[in-house]
RNA sequence: GGAGGGGUGCCCGAGUGGUUAAAGGGGACGGGCUGUAAACCCGUUGGCUUAGCCUACGUUGGUUCAAAUCCAACCCCCUCCA
């Protein structure tokens, strides 16, 4: 069963993690703390290759590991190559379209970047894997054979992610249904290369990190371990980092950091301080101080969020940039030298361009239409005067260091490029 | 293989020949109020050269002046039976 952990640890690791909010679900506590205590840990955390990047709905996890290191344990990252192909069922009601191999490889190298940024890649400091590396040439016969005795159907029924799609009548496949098996050969297998004992991941991988811990009692007689993470969700009860416009990524090509910061910013007022404690690495004495602010005190809290996640994220001088454009734009409204700056082809704009293109050119817009009922909603500002005319024309000589504005929270400057 | 049920916009879901670009809700976005918060109120939510036109209700054909709605075939999903 399991176990809810509210007390405290022996493991000075374990009673901040704790402390921090990040242990929703521990295997066995007593046995962990001890492992903790007494060993080099050795944890990993794996990671699905089903998009180019990752987004702040893994930063949790890659703060996870982030703690390990700081701690001198050491992490290890894996990335799922292989699983990746079957596509994991957990959380999900519906199949995920099957990626090819080319598109995983492509992905590995952005989810691959993003490590880079936050977590330390001296010598032996980290471990990176790819399932794919064992699964690719497993022999159905030996595997059923040697793992699959392992398994009762009547307990993979049992699971949450099971359930939930039969629940809903919604098919599951027996490729996804082997999923879970695949995951927990893959932790029976990092025990096996690097006496891996421990695995982290979100409330929704409970059971696969069980899984995993079984299979390695049953096949090796030996002990290993789990923790997850819980789900983080605003209050609002969505899920972290989706936006209409798509994820908040952690890497800049796929999200400017002007945005990324506002995304902080912009937390609600009962989230501040659990995501101060979650996704900054600030001491819990001063995190304390920031606890006891309220009503609109908390904006300094979210403007310490920001700069610290940012920091992290995009390094010190870009999260530097980006506050003080936030201060001129939002504090001093003046129209900031600092905001990110579209460069406008020159192509799309020979004498003059039509408003409407350009709210589409910069992403504002989805298309003509959409453009239009955003200017008749009242959402255009040019130079921060409302624009109402959907017709309107800027010409060349308008263009450079104009201020485009869509809604209160988006900004760029305009500059004619080459 | 047999019997029944079903596939509608971002999601849920109404609609069974014309008044349907498709009720209602959710989400999202914009505006107002505020603290770049929450709550609340208002608006928008297929595309275009926007008083008009075009494309859309699993797919493809058909009936009809007119189809999301009727018919046929096909594809997919669910339940029960084999």
């Amino acid at each position: 069963m399991p176990i809810t952990t509210k007390k405290k640890f022996k493991s000075e690791l374990l009673n901040i993690l704790n402390e921090r909010g990040f242990i929703h679900q521990t295997t066995n506590g007593d046995a962990i703390d001890k492992y903790f205590n007494s060993n080099e840990v050795i944890g990993y955390i794996g990671f699905d290759l089903t998009a180019k990047s990752l987004h702040v709905g893994s930063l949790l996890q890659i703060m996870l590991l982030k703690w390990l290191q700081e701690y001198n344990y050491k992490p290890i990252v894996l990335m799922g190559g292989g699983t990746t192909l079957i596509g994991d069922p957990s959380g999900k009601d519906e199949s995920r379209k099957i990626l090819d191999q080319n598109n995983i490889m492509m992905n590995q190298d952005g989810i691959f970047k993003v490590f880079k940024k936050f977590l330390n890649f001296d010598d032996k400091k980290i471990i990176i894997e790819n399932n794919l590396d064992w699964l690719r040439d497993l022999n159905y016969i030996t595997f059923l054979r040697d793992f699959g005795k392992h398994f009762t159907i009547n307990r993979m029924l049992s699971f949450d992610s099971v359930k939930l799609r039969l629940d809903r009548e919604q098919p599951l496949s027996f490729l996804e249904f082997n999923y879970m098996i695949l995951q927990a050969y893959d932790f029976w297998e990092l025990k096996k290369r690097h006496d891996c004992r421990l695995q982290l991941g979100g409330s929704d991988q409970w059971g696969n990190i069980i899984n995993g811990i079984e299979l390695i009692r049953r096949v090796d007689r030996s002990e290993a371990y789990g923790i997850t993470t819980p789900l983080v969700t605003t209050s609002s009860g969505s899920k972290m980092g989706k936006t209409a416009d798509g994820a908040i990524w952690l890497d800049e090509d796929l999200t400017n950091p002007h945005e990324f910061w506002q995304f902080w910013r912009n937390t609600d007022d009962k989230d501040v301080i659990r995501f101060i404690k979650l996704f900054t690495t600030l001491p819990m004495n001063e995190i304390q101080k920031l606890e006891s602010l309220q009503g609109s005190e908390l904006n300094e809290a979210k403007k310490i969020l920001a700069n610290e996640v940012t920091k992290n994220t995009h390094g010190n001088d870009i999260a530097d940039l980006v506050h003080k454009s936030a201060l001129e734009t939002f504090e001093q409204k003046i129209i900031s030298e600092k905001l990110p700056i579209f460069e406008l082809n020159k192509k799309d704009c020979i004498d003059s361009i039509g408003l409407l293109a350009l709210l589409v050119k910069v992403g504002f817009s989805k298309s003509n239409s959409d453009a239009r009922k955003s200017i008749l909603n009242g959402a255009i500002r040019i130079n921060d005067h409302t624009i109402s005319d959907p017709s309107l024309e800027l010409s060349k000589s308008d263009i450079s260091k104009l201020k485009l504005s869509f809604g209160k929270k988006k900004h760029i400057l305009l500059n004619l490029g080459l």
